[in-house]
DNA sequence: GTCTATAGCCGGATAGAC
DNA sequence: GTCTATCCGGCTATAGAC
């Protein structure tokens, strides 16, 4: 039997609650409920909200951390693990067409709360920015490494916005194709174009 | 002189409030304050929050049929009239750094709000996806125009939120150059390639 | 149309018993 | 560690005077 202590129930059904409502929507009530305790026993773990916030990136960045190594292991070369980056559109397409992109969408709500939390919250895209620009790196791609990096990384946010705005299915399936091909061209002309 | 109604003062700071402070976290006084009136006076003219937030919907429909109105008549050609559409991520580049996509984002909030204002406000995004396969197949794109559109939709959505969260300016520049382009790729090609 | 005053609720946060 | 009871403030919303 494996036991979970009260806190990290705590942050693991804050991530949920905070990804599927928001952040400033979901009260200390609604955690509370979810979790199984009451609003008092609350604050013995958490002093403020913001306290619970920062626990919630934490485990993003270590969640994440551990999927782009599962990643690393798993695939047998760079475009095999861009491909993995590339299929999480589609594996949590559900979700992503109910509330968007988990991250997207937390830092674009703390951008307008003007939200201390912002930076820490822009870190969890930029393992994945640092982790795809090591991929192109791997690949041959230099200087532009990076930029390759992050014009993948932006164009799955779009697609996540796009598919939480139209619902939209097949919209999502378009899009991760071109992602492919892109890749394959990117791969076949071996970086000596410029352009994509 | 130019009077404007009370009315219409108020939908147009709370357009501009529920932008930089997002609709939940924007509260009534707020925009009692940001327009000079008492929180009393408020109830005079619209009910309820959500029928606020409808008004301002309707104001962005409107303004954003204004401006697809305005970039058909300046622009020479489709092409050129996509421009227009692309430098909008250039000519607002400082709020959308701050703040990212005001039709984007709020999407994406009343998404996790499950809110009934959802479809409306997505209605937005699809007078630009309207207008942008409008352009595309007067190019000549055929069926390939809607998702030409969508995706170049869904790639200014990408880049505002990675904007609002890395707070780049010159990754602004590189994606509107890449961007631009691939939109001269497209001509180029006259749409017989199936990639872009 | 605009105001003041206030109802009623819910938010985050605290104290203290067990 | 968990609970109940409670405080305080801000929220939406209403009533009614001017």
């Amino acid at each position: 039997m494996i036991l979970i202590s009260t806190r990290d129930r705590i942050v693991e059904r804050a991530d949920t609650l905070f990804y599927e409502g928001g952040f400033e929507a979901t009260s200390f009530a609604d955690i509370a409920e979810a979790v199984g305790i009451s609003r008092g026993n609350f604050y013995h773990h958490f002093r403020t909200k913001d306290d619970i916030l920062d626990a919630v990136i934490d485990r993003r960045l270590e969640r994440t951390r551990g999927m782009l190594e599962g990643w690393q292991g798993e695939g047998a070369n760079p475009r095999e693990r861009i491909l993995s980056f590339i299929n999480m559109l589609i594996a949590n397409r559900t979700k992503i067409m109910a509330f968007g992109c988990p991250v997207g969408t937390l830092c674009s709500e703390l951008a307008k709360l003007d939200h201390a939390a912002h930076a820490r919250a822009t870190d969890i895209l930029g393992l994945f920015r640092d982790w795809l620009t090591a991929q192109f790196r791997t690949l041959g791609a230099g200087d532009r490494s990076e930029p390759l990096a992050l014009h993948l990384l932006s164009w799955s946010q779009g697609v996540a916005v796009m598919a939480a705005a139209f619902r939209d299915e097949a919209f999502i399936g378009n899009e991760v194709a071109g992602m492919e091909a892109w890749l394959v061209s990117l791969t076949e002309n071996s970086f000596k174009t410029k352009e994509h």
